[in-house]
DNA sequence: CTGAAAGCGCTTACAG
DNA sequence: CTGAAAGCGCTTACAG
């Protein structure tokens, strides 16, 4: 067909200058109004659009937002967690009502994720979105942050982070869960998922659980926390490693609903009944959780109003404007798999 | 800090032209062994990146692909098919295998989706991906691809499509799960979807429903069949709409595991026990659908595989060669919803 | 195998 | 309010 229609077509048709056309589609206040509108008919005539590739040249920036969803490499390869699938389909809606787009990447934790997007100017910002090893990645988080990297994460929000964050109340989170398990009559209640500063997400939430513990008068005992990361192969596991360890349990908390989801199968293998014999919950509010037998108590994060707060944060950091982190309100969600039997 | 590294910079520090730089950088076969050596080891000091924006601009491609998600208006808005989701995944997957970044953007089904991306120089190609009404796009899509744009949608393979798609075998999906029921001793089964050319996907597994029933000396009822979208509450409301027709129906097959999920609460919430009253089939094998009470017999289609061939497709067509439009094979997957007690 | 040079389609000072 | 012109950082004939 013929080549394609640029702005000096337009500014042919329209009788201007192309500065005029490149100012008039910028929404300059300069350009005459008059003029506007015969530019625009121009423009809407010749199905014109502007070239991206040769605005973001000149104009160094580009219109869109990477989101990098980073997967623990231990995950099952072919399952995506369900819970950052909804923070994806709300960080798309997010960055398009802001007229971004967005270019998505998933990342094997361990590779050079850093360098990838926003330095060839590819992305005006990143979006980091994933379980992992934290301190692992930290270093790499300030040297971005240093290099002028715009970027934000999804994750614990830290006293002392180089970046800014978005995260849940994974605390009170893990502390709501918990007294709710304790007031069902629970008193001997294990912790599934990594509980250390490597996994601050689910540090918090262990914490928040030894606390509620704690105010109950009870002592959180080490035979009763078992290692583990978001994946439903885990969760199983970890219920085999706290049978085998032969240790007592009235219920479960799983730093996770992939995990929870993964102990229930475990349980029922073993001929546990949930939640007659052993209360459950999880953390996460997964599509899943309500539709898993029993349904899943557990812990809702806002995943829309997340996807917003980040885009939000990661504008205002491309604009040269100040961005906080954010700690989001975690809400419990009590379903059957936690309501013992009185 | 200092200016932004270019292909000057390296070009200076490895004692070469630019030219060949950028040669070495794109693998070109003309450049000496040696002098490509030393312009890697000045890439890697420097931490160059080729700028994305000015090679797209040159030579007009841009090494992305584009998702458009598109979604019935009438779905609920939060939430995504979940089969979408994982297809979504996949997508991703195979095209960072194969190089290429992806773009996502999910549209409202009746907005302007066509002219968005490749038309600015965005993308080399794009990827349609959504249920909706397949005669209401059709003829944008004859256009787009009239106009040369490179496009695969994900859908039913058609005899007379403008486009080149990928879809499942929905006939056989369709058959499989109705010959299975009757199998199980239903003999009045209700099909809960559209069945009209509007849903190709929903009509094609329709038409398998009816082929297998015509096998078994059935005659499809109208009163049998509710139209219905891709969603839980579609289903929910399909079921009531059955009952309250008051027909007799002793299995369901719902034209996704959505509306499967659905119609397994209006059946329980209306006292109808699945699969002792109803026998219940859903279609698409979303993660879910092991996870609900009782587990879903339902048809799995393979979107690792379809991503995969979607891509290739799409790359495919835009390095000029022929693509085939490709119908992958529909497994059926039995589990507790449809085994009637004997 | 290598270099000098044109040009991709815009944006944005600069000069009216 | 508008135009002429430079230049963003590459790729790719063209000429050795």
């Amino acid at each position: 067909m013929k080549g394609k229609v640029t702005s000096f077509d337009i500014a042919h048709v329209a009788g201007v200058s192309q500065s005029t056309v490149s100012r008039a589609l910028r929404g300059s206040p300069l350009v005459n109004e008059e003029t506007r509108r015969r530019i625009q008919a121009a423009v809407d005539e010749l199905n014109y659009k502007v070239d991206k590739n040769a605005s973001g040249l000149r104009a160094k920036h580009t219109g869109t937002l990477a989101l990098l969803l980073f997967e623990d490499p231990t995950a099952d390869e072919s399952h995506i967690n369900p819970f950052f699938l909804s923070m994806l389909g709300s960080i798309t809606r997010a960055s398009a009502k802001r007229g971004y787009d967005l270019l998505i990447s998933f990342q094997q934790f361990s590779l050079d994720w850093h360098a990838d997007y926003a330095d060839s100017k590819k992305a005006d910002g990143i979006i980091l979105l994933g379980y992992g090893d934290y301190l692992a990645i930290r270093d790499k988080l300030s040297k971005l942050v240093a290099q002028g990297t715009r970027c934000v994460r999804w994750g614990a929000v830290l006293p002392d982070q180089p970046d800014v964050s978005v995260g849940c109340d994974n605390l009170s989170g893990g502390y709501e869960v918990t007294t709710h398990l304790i007031g069902q009559g629970c008193r001997r209640i294990a912790f599934l998922g990594d509980a250390s500063s490597h996994f601050p997400e689910f540090f918090d939430r262990y914490r928040g659980y030894v606390n509620a513990l704690r105010e109950a008068g009870l002592e959180p005992e080490p035979l009763l926390q078992v290692n583990g990361v978001s994946t439903e192969r885990s969760g199983y596991e970890a219920v085999e490693t706290l049978l085998a360890r032969g240790v007592n349990f009235d219920a479960v908390f799983a730093a996770s609903d992939l995990i929870a989801i993964g102990a229930l199968r475990a349980l029922g293998d073993h001929g546990l009944r949930v939640p007659d014999d052993v209360a459950l919950a999880g953390f996460d509010d997964i599509p899943m959780a309500s539709f898993i037998n029993p349904p899943l108590t557990t812990v809702l994060q806002d995943t829309k109003l997340a996807g917003e707060i980040l885009v939000d944060n990661l504008l205002r950091l491309i604009h040269g404007e100040p961005a906080e982190s954010t700690r989001l309100p975690a809400r419990l969600i009590v379903r059957r798999s936690s309501q013992r039997p009185r």
